[in-house]
DNA sequence: TTTCTAACA
DNA sequence: TGTTAGTA
């Protein structure tokens, strides 16, 4: 059967994560560390990138060039991650209004 | 593969 | 501050 494979499902490794987005396998793991992207984890413990991950990994890297540190990639994450939340919510509510 | 530690730029 | 290398 045709299963449909879901952006959030981890399909990578850390070494293909690596290789597309460009990274070292410790930078990774640090920016998991800081807080930057959390990727799901098998029974085992390894981790298990998804395209989200690997959607966010590439924001990641454009942040990096433009000259952000980690600190700030961090923040500018979370503050688009709540804008697209709020987008959301914003529809809805429109929707609900008949406006 | 994981984590941690240490050294370098 | 962030990356890289070595290790268990």
């Amino acid at each position: 059967m045709a299963r449909r494979r879901d952006s959030s499902d981890g399909v990578y490794a850390i070494s293909v994560a690596a290789e597309l987005s460009g990274m070292g396998l410790s930078s990774l793991r640090l920016y998991e560390r800081k807080g930057l992207l959390t990727p799901s984890r098998t029974d085992g413990g390894t981790r298990r990138y998804s395209e989200d991950d690997m959607d966010r990994l590439r924001r990641i890297s454009e942040l990096v060039e433009v000259g952000l540190n980690i600190e700030g990639i961090r923040l500018v994450l979370a503050l688009e991650d709540e804008n697209a939340r709020l987008r959301v919510q914003l529809a809805k509510a429109r929707a609900a209004s008949g406006r």
